[in-house]
DNA sequence: AGTCTTGTTAAGACATGGTTAAGATAAAGT
DNA sequence: ACTTTATCTTAACCATGTCTTAACAAGACT
């Protein structure tokens, strides 16, 4: 379910918002307040932030910056000033979006939905360095930057595996692709042991492999 | 090329529309029958209705709400009654604008490529919905972006599924289209068995399924 | 010779698919 | 409403084929 961190002084809207978005399987918890909504903030996890400019008696685009100093967490801006030089600067800011009141619910929802897939395509990104780098050049291959000491007969299999990766991988295929290994079809047994040579200087537990995974009865899949 | 279905009984203008929109690679066809266009609806595909409301002798609202009912369209409603109330009514049944008449083609030009946007961006949305994903060339299926650890068997069956949700698929059938299954038809005891094995790997609460249904008497369907 | 690497083998660990039987559930009959 | 019957579920168990792995042998390179 998604949180969403909400911070609106009319009430009314607020309610009719938080009705609305139920709907799609949006929480949203609503604070008048926008220092309770900062300090609920860090007590507790929220996907989004909807942010009401026009606060009373204060600036909303201070609370604007004061979320992103201290949230990885994007914000949508919402204000009944339709000054352009508030939405300037609230993009400025890092807000990564703006809607001019008054707006359709569903434009919300949209605006919401499309900043969400945004934000968490960057967050794959960041989790996706990779931990197993392939150098062909210097047929070397490194684990968290650290040089792993392979065999020639171990480096052409798992540089097989690092060019496919989630990819099955059927013992016939690491046979034809590896001048190296006896390519005597028959010999899968030798095979085996070389899978598990490997095993032992990637994984951590080898009997429960992070990896290099067995796909019975198909071959092996590498996963990073 | 945006195919849009118009709905005007002013011929004048709809031949305006038409001629200006068309610089735009946009293809206007006109009704001026709601109920002629309606059935065009049903034979071809559009991108997007624009409707007049003031058609003679029948309420444009009933027009929209049978184009709703019946098709996943955009629809932008144009009115000469400036009835505030008609804006609300139209946006509450599901259009997605409402120009007031008399109106710039420029501005209905913009409306139509943000609605066209807009929509195309909630329909992406509407794929990325899917819990169940199945990926035929790693052989994997994936639950909510996770992989599911499956055996052959169960990928087999499952995979058989998720090419025919909403579906009804007797055991018959599974049997038939899997070459891994033992196929004597005669151990169905079997087949339960895996239903049930897979069952305790994707529902949360297997003796309520949510996607994988036993039609007793039948078979199986699955739901996303 | 000594070290390193690859292949062979065999024991046994393991996963998987099938079997069974008891129990749950739903539909039909009374 | 109740019993009966057919159908489906599910846990436990087993047979089987597959995979792992340790130990060793053979060769290659230094």
């Amino acid at each position: 379910m998604t949180k969403i961190l909400m911070v609106e002084d009319d009430s009314e809207l607020a309610e009719m918002l938080t009705q609305y978005l139920l709907k799609f399987n949006i929480e949203v918890t609503n604070f008048e307040d926008p220092f309770l909504g900062l300090s609920a903030l860090k007590l507790k996890t929220y996907d989004l932030v909807i942010l009401d400019l026009t606060l009373p008696g204060m600036d909303g685009l201070d609370v604007c910056k004061a979320i992103l100093e201290n949230h990885d967490i994007p914000i949508i801006i919402s204000s009944a000033r339709s000054d352009i030089s508030d939405k300037v600067s609230a993009l400025q800011l890092g807000a990564d979006d703006y809607l001019p009141k008054p707006y359709d619910p569903r434009e919300l929802e949209i605006r919401i939905k499309t900043i969400l897939r945004r934000f968490n395509k960057s967050i794959k990104i960041k989790e996706e360095k990779k931990i197993f780098v392939l150098d062909e050049e210097k047929k070397t291959i490194k684990k968290n930057n650290l040089v792993l000491k392979l065999t020639a007969a171990e480096y052409e299999v798992l540089s097989l595996f690092l060019k496919r990766v989630d990819f099955i991988i059927s013992r016939e295929d690491i046979f034809e692709h590896s001048n190296l290994l006896n390519s005597d079809y028959d010999n899968v047994g030798s095979l085996s042991v070389i899978i598990n040579r490997i095993r032992h200087k990637i994984e951590e537990n080898t009997k429960d492999p992070k990896y290099l995974h067995t796909i019975r009865g198909m071959g092996y899949k590498f996963t990073q």
